[in-house]
RNA sequence: GGCGACGUGGCCAAGUGGUAAGGCAAGGGUCUGCAAAACCCUGAUCACGGGUUCGAAUCCCGUCGUCGCCUCCA
């Protein structure tokens, strides 16, 4: 099976094939530290996350990038604010956000540079691209020169001309062209600076990235990612610069993501529409909206309601209802019940793949787990045993694990609790079988209250973590 | 104003030429002391108007609507 991805260089699905065979660079942008991130931007870490484990499951070594962009106008102006240290400010919430990667079980990148980190390089290639005539000094800051660019606006689809038309360009008399944009920040008294050949300064925000690419991907990728409000002008801007340096293409695939929209606008920090992802994973596991973004397709834009919460709380529990135990005194399912769960194990995995191999059709692959519930459900009702089901159990657990989903949850409550409840189970039972019903519901009631589910059935009584 | 994306049942959503996956919700049923869960059954002709075709949600044109980018942004 051939995978195929939707590249926005070439706004159309291409076969996908890398540079190395097995192996594919896969570079994402990350987030500015100067503040909470919010689940927009958890949004994007998931769908790239999703990504990479599924050409991990298709067999390839991920090399995976994701940067920290930790000194830049806004972190410098937000520590003012504060009066700290914008070091200090970036360090806090660079942690931060590791903590809501692991939160959200989105697997460590191989590597997470950080700006600060990257000088010597960052430098070096703005030299470069000086004295190659890409770029110019204008007292202490250096602009990228858009006009030596023969294909710049090639990602973005946009052509010089047409964005100084009717545009809000902002007149920067530094500036040959008014989209030139920033190599190199000259640095006023007291903010953070690195000495370089234009007086002491920072990096420009697109130039970091270029530079990162090359020393931990190299001059070519594979794979380079983020949300697609970095179409313009950062990816545009990535391209020029480190293509304008090496002279061949830069990244194969562009992939980028569509918006989470709270009350029909994009979330972000400016509208003030945000949730931060420490509020949801409060209140919610990291997998319901992992769900959310499951059920939808990557590319667009996802609207944030209490409904689609909902909606992803109750497909990650039915989801889940598939690994639940064999039904009490269950004696074995009959034959041709088994049989059709075992061909449903196979077709499952089958559309499970065509659907990902369709530049990751998530939504699609998780219809064919939900037909594989359904079948396991079946198959459970008719008495089938733990062994009958395991299979189909097994392969349940492993395709969702390749979405990143975790079925198996009850271990995150103390397991210590588990003969105790067994106890008042068999106390219940015994309640039951003198038909004292209103003592064996105040039993259930008050589990339920606890987070335990009980269920009843003709052969007995099981119970489960409530999700 | 320029560039781009999208508009499928109450909600989310797959499907991009051959008569509409899946999930949530709703209604009916099986099971049950009750409840819950699970299982079974029930619903859309695909924004609107033209066109191409034997045949279109799926291709083309137009209209309307929504969203993103054009300034920092996942």
């Amino acid at each position: 099976m051939v995978l195929r991805v939707y590249n926005t260089l070439t706004r159309q699905k291409e076969e996908f094939t890398t540079l190395v065979p097995g192996r594919v660079s896969l570079y994402v942008c990350g987030p500015t530290v100067y503040d909470k991130a919010h689940i927009g931007h958890a949004m994007s870490a998931l769908v790239f996350d999703i990504i990479r484990r599924y050409l991990e499951f298709k067999g390839y070594e991920v090399r995976h990038v994701m940067n920290y962009t930790d000194v830049d106008d806004k972190i410098i102006l937000r520590a003012n604010e504060l009066n700290m240290d914008p070091f200090e400010l970036a360090e806090r919430y660079t942690r931060e956000y590791d903590q809501h990667l692991a939160d959200l079980n989105i697997l460590p990148a191989t590597v997470n540079p950080r700006a600060t980190q990257e000088m010597s390089t960052i430098i070096d290639m703005v030299q470069r691209l000086i004295s190659q005539g890409y770029a110019y000094n204008k007292n202490g800051d250096v602009y990228f020169r858009v006009t030596r660019d023969a294909d710049y606006g090639k990602l973005s689809g946009r052509r010089l001309e047409d964005m100084q038309a009717g545009a809000r360009i902002s007149v920067d008399e530094r500036k040959e062209h008014p989209m030139d944009f920033a190599l190199w920040k000259s640095a006023k008294p007291g903010e953070p600076a690195w000495e370089s050949p234009w007086g002491p300064g920072r990096p420009g925000w697109h130039i970091e990235c270029s530079a990162m690419n090359l020393t931990h991907l190299g001059e070519q990728i594979d794979i380079h990612g983020g949300g697609n409000d970095l179409i313009f002008p950062h990816h545009e801007n990535e391209i020029a610069q480190t293509e304008s340096l090496t002279g061949r293409p830069f990244a194969r695939y562009w992939i980028h993501n569509g918006m989470l929209q709270l009350s029909g606008e994009k979330m972000s920090k400016s509208l003030g529409n945000l949730i931060t992802i420490e509020e949801f994973l409060s209140l919610y596991e990291g997998d319901v909206l992992r769900m959310m973004v499951l059920n939808s397709s990557y590319r667009n834009p996802l609207s944030y309601s209490d409904e689609i919460l909902a909606q992803a709380k109750r497909a990650l529990e039915r989801l889940r209802s598939g690994i639940r135990p064999a039904l009490p005194g269950s004696q074995g399912a009959p034959a041709d019940v088994l049989e059709s769960l075992t061909s449903q194990v196979k077709k499952t995995a089958q559309e499970f793949v065509e659907a990902m191999d369709d530049d990751f059709n998530t939504a699609g692959a998780l219809a064919a787990l939900f037909e594989l519930v359904r079948a396991i459900n079946q198959a459970r009702d008719a008495g089938a045993t733990d062994d009958q089901l395991a299979d189909a159990r097994n392969e349940l657990i492993r395709l969702s694990g390749v979405l990143g989903l975790r079925l198996q949850v009850e271990s995150r409550r103390g397991e210590q609790a588990g003969p105790f409840i067994e106890l008042l189970l068999e106390v219940r039972n015994e309640l039951r079988k003198q038909k004292l019903w209103a003592l064996s519901d105040v039993v259930r009631d008050r589990l339920l209250e606890l987070g335990v589910v009980i269920e009843d059935s003709r052969e007995g009584s099981s119970w489960r973590w409530k999700e």
